[in-house]
DNA sequence: CTGAAAGCGCTTACAG
DNA sequence: CTGAAAGCGCTTACAG
């Protein structure tokens, strides 16, 4: 069959079809046009079949805004990251997003830069258009934003998020198990005097994964020493800078556990700059296992997220919340050692 | 001012409320509330003051879909990419957003996996949201889907695509000039038996950064030997593998070029295995400039693509376009070639 | 099984 | 400066 004439006029117009140029096309009202798109079984199979294939070689496209706007469903979730050009959030995204179009849904992806009037303002435009659901990864913004977030009506799921109070909505990795086996793993290979290189005060995660550590060297007896704990800010530099502190310590401590891998490369870099080798003079534990962690020199040791499993759990979660279901509302996920090369018994015990 | 009695009802409701809804509590039309909640000089200042107050205190958020609607423009891009987990990529996606956020437009992100029907769902899909353009990404996905890209209205842009035959729009790293840069590199430091280690066959960027390569082995004098040449797949174990035929043969390379930071990686990799040094024994050039390449030992020498500045110009050429600038089709951007460490006059010359 | 009608929430000529 | 009306492209009771 050859295009109709009509059909060809339309296509040269190039201007995307509407759901009435079909009907004409087909001979039958446009409501008609809908319900055969849409396999309702009040059409006739032999109609329904003629309508798609005029649709199919118009290539005809229904516009999802006239029908959000007909269903009030957008189909749409709203993604906010502070950057998509960190590893550990680019893979969530990535969960994220398989997620929702296995399930019919686009997502929209916003950075704030940690900056929080943008992710002020990003979710208000998220609310413009409707979206059905919000996750936030990994926000540092503190509770500035708190009232927006809890103004808004659409359900909003926060992942490893900094956390203000209670919130209805959440994925997290389980940060005190976690950080208890990284620090296990260094005490039972022998060490004693084990440093934590954290975060910048005041976050969820650097809290509870210090309270890990703590935990732990308790449960074996070991004194704790302030003088072993140092901050750095999430970043290699920062890393880099916190653990200088630490070698230059007298009596410096024989393993160091790192809030994150970032931290961690940092922390390999400065340990050499001070002349000491990994794993040989100071072994070194991260956390996140970035693709990254298994490339540098020496391997890290490290506590693996399941990255993609949380924004796929994040997800889950909003969609079923969307079709009325209720679970669980604040979801813990466990780490996992992944022994490497950046760790070893110490030379001096 | 407490809340208007109405007002108060309409929030309780939670569910959002409608431009009528502003109007009531006004006493104006509608229209007039459109108007005034978009700056239009057709409205008397002073109940265009009160109306953004009502709208203000009552958190009324307009609807974009009902907007895009009516004006029949979504203000909406699609990005189609085979994952965000890559960090080239999510480095462009970075690029992208914040230069579409800037003029107003939200970003649709899909990731596709690479695979082609996959990449064809989603681009019907932005078509059925109406996106005003879409970007797509560093996809390998062949001439599949030439037909529907060529089939769509939509204005498309290609990033460091795959390219069939000619494209409308693109942006492109200026992989000849970039390649010779490298490669010059190499032989000004001294050495003559250079290995290009690629990707797999028959992709745009890995064809003209062999080419360069091969220009400059020409402009040096240099004979180009067949067997120095193998191929990667642009993942890590790739490119142990393929370094490790290099490191085999008689006379093996004292240097070699890599497709990418990822394949240069596992360079790194294959030839310590090989029980080789790097650069010491063999040195090692990568190209993309990831953030991992400074932070594995040795560090990367390598080409820097900009490629947040990439996908901001992407957006940019979309966006101009859309409002009916013209400007260059097919941009292509200058590598800039980074020197670390990796790369060190050979041992035997 | 099919069509005419109303409605989703906006924008924007048109008339006053 | 303001309002009533039409229209954007769908969906979906309602009536036949």
């Amino acid at each position: 069959m050859t295009g109709h004439p009509l059909l060809v006029t339309l296509n040269e117009v190039r201007q995307s079809l509407s759901i009435k140029d079909v009907a004409r096309i087909a001979n039958v009202s446009h409501s008609t046009v809908s319900r055969a798109l849409r396999d309702s079984p009040l059409v006739n199979p032999e109609t329904a079949a003629r309508i798609k294939k005029i649709a199919l070689e118009s290539s005809y496209r229904a516009s999802a805004v006239a029908r959000s706007l007909a269903t009030s469903k957008t189909h749409t979730l709203g993604v906010v990251v502070a950057t998509v050009a960190d590893p550990f959030i680019a893979e969530v995204i990535s969960g994220i997003e398989a997620a929702a179009r296995q399930r019919g849904y686009s997502v929209f992806l916003a950075n704030s830069d940690g900056v929080a009037d943008r992710e002020t303002s990003v979710v208000e435009s998220f609310e413009e258009r409707r979206v059905e659901g919000i996750l936030v990864l990994a926000s540092r913004v503190g509770s500035s934003y708190r009232t927006l977030l809890e103004k808004t009506s659409i359900p909003i799921v926060l992942i490893n998020n900094y956390k203000f109070g209670d919130c209805a909505y959440s994925v997290d990795i389980d940060n005190v198990p976690a950080s208890r086996e990284a620090t296990r793993h260094l005490i039972g290979l022998g060490h004693r005097r084990i440093a934590y290189l954290g975060d910048r005060f005041g976050f969820n995660s650097d809290t509870e994964r210090f309270s890990g550590y703590r935990q732990e060297l308790a449960a074996a007896d070991i004194a704790f020493r302030p003088e072993f704990v140092v901050h750095g800010d999430g970043t290699p530099p920062g890393g880099e800078a916190a653990v200088q502190q630490l070698m230059q310590l007298p009596g410096r401590p024989t393993a160091v556990f790192c809030y994150d891998d970032m931290t961690a490369l940092g922390a390999l870099r400065g340990i050499r700059a001070a002349g000491l080798r990994v794993p040989e003079d100071v072994s070194v534990v991260g956390f996140d296992d970035l693709l990254i962690a298994s490339y540098v020199e020496p391997a890290l040791t490290t506590i693996r997220q399941p990255k993609e499993h949380m924004g796929t759990l994040a997800t889950e979660m909003i969609l079923n919340l969307l079709s009325g279901e209720k679970g669980e509302a604040n979801v813990k996920v466990a780490g996992e050692l992944i022994v490497r090369k950046s760790a070893c018994p110490p030379a001096v015990p």
